[in-house]
DNA sequence: CTTGATTATTATCATATATAACAATATCAC
DNA sequence: GTGATATTGTTATATATGATAATAATCAAG
């Protein structure tokens, strides 16, 4: 059965990445947690009173997609806004959300090592600095700040 | 603006995967096709007469998500199916799928020296090997013939 | 021939993502 | 200050993707 598709690096790329996906969802189940919710987090917990269009920014989605996952993860107690103005919100994590930050983070880590782990390790800064090159500064948006 | 996520190769990856996969859909656009479908007439191509169940394997879909796509495909005319056995069918191209295949490679082809091109040279060979070691072979699933 | 595996289909559901319209507010030019 | 414009967030909707379960038909192994 012959398969030029494994020839492609594009082609490569989404199999590694969904690959990769399943494997990190699977990690994360028993936190009851998702991958952009765990991202969120993130962000979050190192950006204390972050608004949600800086997360729209950096995790590249739109704002209409973000509105009601920030409205359940609040109402899962792991966020809490505060007004900034008339139009955002601050965006803090709750001692509960700090706790799961701390569980995604450790999650997180032991994906990352599996992942790395399966590349030799001869080719592990090249691929970093390569998939970096693929997605950095995407398109024509200029860096905010 | 602190950003932790940037320091995970994962994270990397998903979003090289994602940045790529929409240049690629951008690029298909003209053609009326999905990448999804343009992989099968790839396959395909280099496979006539190839049954539904070969290609969910080789594309690791379910077959359930691939029965609706293939009938699509047919009434678009695209490819063509004939009785292997009682259970499966074999596919192939029609006169007008080898045409469309024709412009799906040209697309891919450039899609994929795009993807390369923003690869500083130094790194394409590892990232290549780095890409391949995160999926081939995935999981428990043993090459089948 | 019976049992069990394979192939394809149908239906359903969850998730991810994209777009458009809207309300409220902030910012800027004047 | 006022009016035009941009930003922020929300709601509603559409599409694409992917997973699961149940069913029917058929093949393969003993």
């Amino acid at each position: 059965m012959h398969d030029p598709l494994r020839t492609l690096p594009g082609y490569g790329l989404r199999r590694a990445s969904v690959a990769m996906m399943n494997r990190f969802s699977e990690m994360l189940r028993p936190l009851g947690i998702k991958y952009t919710e765990s991202s969120i987090l993130i962000l979050i917990g190192s950006n204390p009173g972050i608004r949600q269009s800086d997360l729209t920014h950096m995790l590249d989605i739109q704002r209409a997609n973000l509105t009601p996952i920030i409205a359940q993860m609040e109402g899962r107690n792991l966020i809490m806004r505060t007004r900034i103005d008339g139009r955002s919100w601050g965006l803090d994590l709750t001692e509960t959300g700090k706790e799961m930050l701390d569980a995604v983070w450790k999650a997180t880590l032991a994906h990352e090592a599996d992942l790395i782990g399966r590349v030799p390790e001869a080719c592990r800064p090249a691929l970093l600095i390569g998939l970096n090159a693929l997605w950095d500064e995407p398109e024509g948006s200029a860096e905010k700040a």
